[in-house]
RNA sequence: GCGAGAGUGGUGGAACUGGCAGACACGCCAGACUUAGGAUCUGGUGCCCGAUUCAGGGUAUAAGGGUUCGAGUCCCUUCUCUCGCACCA
């Protein structure tokens, strides 16, 4: 048989609509004042990293469902802003350039014209004419313009700090993009090295980032692990004098109340003060444990269940709550880079310090009891719950709560502490030692200090260079180009030097959902009244592995955004959803080692882009991982196929079976509402429902059919084209109002009535919806083979439940 | 260890405020059409027992318990898996 006479003809629908929607810029949206605000969306999907493996099964998967959401909105009558762009800075293209010598620009740019054709091969209605890509000048102009805002206020500051350095990717790296104590990107061990570095105040948004939390609709999940990463906790900050000559040390407690079990003090070995505490007996034992924990990996320092170690300075503290002279010690599983890089240790109710008192016998000194009286015998273990306070003085029998408060205000008036809140958030380490990424607009001047690149400078172009290996020096391959570092201060025209670190590539990524609203603007991000008419972003769809990168990064600077008035709002996405992954046949991973990578374009090729899109749709929820199917894939293609050939029946004429109707009405209302709540895959399977029932008639009914095109149109807009002008419509189906459903015809006239005895289903009966209780219990009464089971018992309970059921429950 | 989420046929998954468990699809089985099929169509398909065709019955949502006329759904305990954090004082 002739292919092409029964299954849809994919591979000549396709392409031809695509050129159809590029030549007449179908899905191109402009800012028209006269839609209202609520018939205004902003669809956006995370933009790709222009890799070198070309399109993942997984970017289609977030695409295709805002897509069909977009097309569901757009024949609702919404005007639709739904962009795409290019994540373009990054390591990958640099990496590729020291193997090869292709310049990054040239293997990134290849690689965006692959994407573009790769996403346009599946028929997203994105308006092209706003595309971005964050390493064209005329965007990173404006990312050099938000870093010089932060520079002024202050927010982005240079410090030589010990940071998380890659040694393979010869760079430093964000808290963020360090998992189990090894590089994101490329699984490298991090080492912890001293290097000047550009760094993000972050830490001084820390409260809103939290709090403006409770603002959007997130996941939950999500939020948490924000909530987590920003890690508030409240508590006090103690000074203990020492023991001996002036000064003191403070430390960071969340339980204040616990003051009177302090038995010791512990400082990071990192920590100021160590010199000066550490007795002349004890010098040579304290230096050499400061230089192991210095060489020391983070990982090595956080080693899950290692034995803790420490060493005595031979100094002393006071405990000002009851003047008990105690000792300090050094130890490393002290953070100098969280609160003050010391703390009181309480034992008794820490179970770190339990440990380490228990290993160099340290007292441990019970102050609080879940009974309010001390325990007999020694303890077994640290007790951190909250309870009553015991061997505390004065304090005794005051609960937790009500304890830290009034020790609080008692270290206050005593000038010895105050109320502390601490976060686990650290600055943004800002700065890349490397070459592909915006460079920084900062010059250093010896008579001016750092001077800003002027903004009608900007942008500040990325020179280009004969080496783009990475130094590891913390220097960049910028550094080398002379004629480039080199340069005249912008303030007082003398010799200055050029910041040589570059950008992350988190920099690009944080506003380009701002560019996408005016992407030609030379005077502005975007222009105010552009911004006004969009955001904030309605939907925002992706992968949740950006859940404390991206997302944090962007919410902070679109913070600082709206406080110099660029945008309208303190939250840039509204509503967040995260697409679930697509794993390899088998539920694995997906990776070339297993060689279950499912390449999109062979999909297409097989199978075509609308079969590809509703699979995945198909295939369960949005927002959960599942495995890849070729089999699945078979299925829903077969579908589309059993669509073409009922679009080839004859027309039949008049009125089309009543039954038909009801469920033409049922579907619609189904589809609507799934495709509203992006519940893709159950309203796909009522559109196989719907085609099931049509195929059983011989010839069509376009009263049943033109609907049903414009059902699945958002889903399979392709061959929703197609069968739209077969239908002798104009195109393009895009804009036509969504079908209506009749709410009349979507009831059912009658229900099946299930009837129980003692909750077991016994007979069921057809019978006219909407009966009353008690006409469905005289009908289950009524019904022989219940009769017969019930044999002339009585019930001594019926529940009936309209619609439903009705339960006879028999003897007690 | 802490925090979050999830466990439903051979498989992916349905199931509204507790009310017929397994929609839809894959796979499998049988039949039709066919020179052929990764084609199409029809029927069947949780498991167990039973009935030669029409019956029918039992059992079942990770395991165990509880609430209820009724539990995949609510509560408690346990187990498994996934994700996040990991000495954050």
């Amino acid at each position: 048989m002739m292919p092409g006479m029964d299954t849809q003809p994919f591979a000549q629908i396709e392409p031809k609509w695509q050129a159809y929607w590029e030549k007449h810029k179908t899905f191109r949206v402009t800012e028209d004042p006269a839609v209202p605000r609520e018939r205004r969306a902003y669809v956006l999907d995370m933009f790709p990293y222009p890799s070198s493996a070309g399109l993942h099964v997984g970017h289609p998967e977030g695409y295709t469902a805002t897509d069909i959401y977009c097309r569901y909105l757009r024949a609702n009558g919404y005007r639709v802003l739904h962009p795409m762009g290019f994540d373009s800075f990054g390591l990958p293209a640099e990496n590729y350039a020291i193997k090869t010598g292709t310049h990054p620009r040239a293997s990134t740019e290849a690689n965006i014209g692959r994407f573009r054709t790769q996403i346009k091969a599946l028929g997203f209605s994105y308006d092209w004419d706003r595309e971005i890509s964050t390493h064209d000048p005329r965007y990173y102009r404006w990312t050099q313009w938000i870093f010089l805002k932060c520079w002024e206020k202050g927010l982005a500051y240079e410090a030589v700090v010990p940071i998380n350095f890659c040694p393979s990717c010869k760079t430093g790296l964000a808290n963020e993009e360090v998992k189990d104590g090894a590089c994101e990107r490329c699984g490298t061990q991090v080492v912890r090295k001293d290097v000047r570095q550009w760094l993000m105040r972050i830490t001084s948004y820390a409260e809103r980032l939290l709090a403006d939390l409770d603002k959007v609709d997130w996941p939950e999940s999500l939020k948490l692990m924000q909530r987590n990463w920003i890690g508030r906790s409240v508590g006090a900050n103690v000074l203990f004098p020492l023991a001996a000559g002036e000064g003191s040390i403070e430390v960071f407690t969340t339980r204040p109340d616990t003051l009177f079990g302090a038995t010791y003090m512990v400082l990071a070995p990192e920590h100021p003060l160590v010199e000066r505490l550490t007795t002349a007996g004890q010098q040579g034992a304290v230096s050499a444990y400061v230089e192991l924990a210095r060489r020391k990996s983070d990982l090595e320092r956080t080693d899950l269940a290692k034995d803790k170690t420490g060493v005595f300075t031979g100094g002393y503290a006071i405990n000002p709550v009851n003047e008990q002279k105690i000792p300090v010690w050094v130890s490393d599983y002290i953070l100098i880079s969280y609160g003050t890089g010391a703390i009181m240790a309480v034992p008794a109710h820490d179970q770190r310090d339990f440990e380490f008192a228990v290993k160099f016998d340290l007292p441990i000194v019970q102050v609080v009891s879940r009974d309010g009286k001390p325990a007999a015998g020694q303890m077994t273990q640290a007790d951190a719950e909250e309870g009553v306070a015991v061997n505390s003085g004065q304090f005794d029998g005051l609960p937790t709560e009500e304890f830290k408060k009034r020790i609080t205000a008692w270290l206050e008036r005593g000038k010895l502490g105050r109320r502390a809140v601490n976060y686990k958030l650290r600055d943004w380490v800002f700065s890349r030692q490397r070459y592909w990424g915006e460079p920084i607009p900062l010059v250093h001047c010896d008579q001016c200090g750092t001077v800003p690149v002027p903004y009608e400078e900007l942008p500040l172009l990325l020179p280009e260079v004969a080496s783009y290996q990475p130094t590891g020096t913390g220097e960049s391959p910028l550094a080398a180009i002379t004629d480039w570092v080199n340069t005249r201060c912008p303030k007082c025209g003398g010799a200055g030097r050029r910041e040589t670190n570059t950008m992350p590539q988190w920099a690009g990524s944080c506003w380009y959902y701002l560019r996408y609203l005016d992407p030609a603007n030379d005077r502005a991000l975007a222009a105010r009244d552009k911004v006004d008419y969009w955001m904030p972003v309605d939907l925002y769809v992706g992968g949740a592995e950006h859940a404390v990168l991206h997302l944090l990064y962007a919410r902070f600077w679109h913070k600082v955004l709206y406080d110099i008035g660029a945008v309208n709002t303190d939250e840039p996405f509204r509503r967040l959803v995260n697409q679930g992954m697509i794993l390899g046949e088998g539920g694995v991973k997906m990776s070339k080692s297993l060689g279950n990578v499912i390449n999109p374009e062979e999909v297409i090729r097989e199978f075509g882009a609308d079969a590809m899109r509703l699979y995945e749709m198909f295939m369960g929820p949005l927002e959960v991982s599942k495995p890849w199917s070729t089999q699945g894939i078979a299925g829903v293609k077969r579908f589309l196929d059993r669509v073409w050939r009922l679009s080839e029946l004859p027309a039949a004429a008049g009125a089309p079976p009543a039954e038909l109707e009801r469920l033409l009405h049922r579907t619609i209302k189904k589809v609507g509402e799934d495709t509203r709540t992006l519940q893709f895959n159950t309203a796909i399977a009522q559109m196989m429902i719907y085609i099931t029932e049509l195929a059983k008639e011989e010839k069509l009914h376009p009263a049943l059919w033109k609907p049903f095109v414009l059902l699945l149109a958002p889903y399979a807009p392709h061959l929703g084209e197609e069968l739209w002008e077969k239908l002798g419509e104009k195109p393009s189906v895009a804009f036509q109002a969504y079908p209506q459903c009749n709410e009349e015809l979507t009831r059912e006239e009658t229900r099946e009535i299930v009837f129980q005895i003692n909750g077991k289903v016994r007979a069921r009966l057809e019978l006219a919806a909407g009966l009353s209780a008690s006409e469905l219990e005289k009908q289950a009464l009524a019904h022989p083979r219940i009769q017969e089971l019930l044999a002339g018992q009585k019930p001594v309970k019926v529940i009936a439940v309209p619609d439903r059921l009705v339960n006879l429950v028999v003897r007690g």
